[in-house]
DNA sequence: TTCATATTTCTACATTTCTAGAAATAACGA
DNA sequence: TCGTTATTTCTAGAAATGTAGAAATATGAA
């Protein structure tokens, strides 16, 4: 059962990162991350603006960061997280499109089916 | 059974479909189903091909249905598994490409910013 | 009805993940 | 050095998820 495709993300990479995006509460810390823009926000303010704080927020920031999705830097005594990599992004939706519409006949040209 | 789910992903809809797809395991049945094109599979089909089976299999498919990643319908004696729903997949890569590239897109605003 | 096939539900156990308190570590300033 | 602040690691119990055997359900055929 051996269907290996030139995917960038490996099925095993690519469940982990899904994995790391399949909690609200890491979408909601990833949510904030983001919207605070390139220059990033420290643990304890990020912990404010999304109510999730210390140890737990330590383990959810480690699981992202494990995904590639942030990044994490110390500035003096403050750890800066930076979300998010735009090309783990892409690579996740590449993934997805690419699996999903792979050989299976007409690229999804049959689906007429709208639930709209 | 035909799921009913709405087309845009609330953070609570975007979590649970981003865990469905957070097993490697599943992620592989999902593949195999895909790859067999619109036709679908029989459940014992399914399970051949994929090397999951039986009452592990059900358990994997529910969740897959529930997130609107896979169809499941009666034929007679067979359960036919169709996936994917090509909508559906264009909602997740929508939804993490909008949380994601949101404002920060966009020139950056300085702390302070409201965000719900 | 009875038998055979296809799949699910029930059930239980193993493993993983989540949450959070307390102690530890790291960097800074006096 | 010591004290303060910022964050992590350690630890452990709770909750969720994964796995799978056995019984149950649904369909079709004889």
């Amino acid at each position: 059962m051996k269907h290996d495709l030139p995917l960038a993300l490996d099925i095993t990479r690519a469940a982990s990162t899904f994995a790391a995006l399949g909690s609200e509460q890491r979408l909601h810390v990833l949510r904030v991350l983001v919207r605070a823009g390139p220059e990033g926000l420290t643990i304890g303010e990020l912990g404010a603006r999304s109510g999730v704080t210390g140890s737990t927020l330590t383990h959810h920031m480690k699981i992202l960061a494990a995904a590639g999705l942030v990044d994490q830097k110390r500035q003096g005594r403050k750890i800066i997280c930076v979300g998010i990599d735009f090309a783990r992004i892409e690579d996740i939706a590449t993934f997805l499109m690419k699996e999903c519409c792979a050989d299976s006949a007409a690229p999804h040209a049959k689906h007429g089916e709208s639930h709209g």
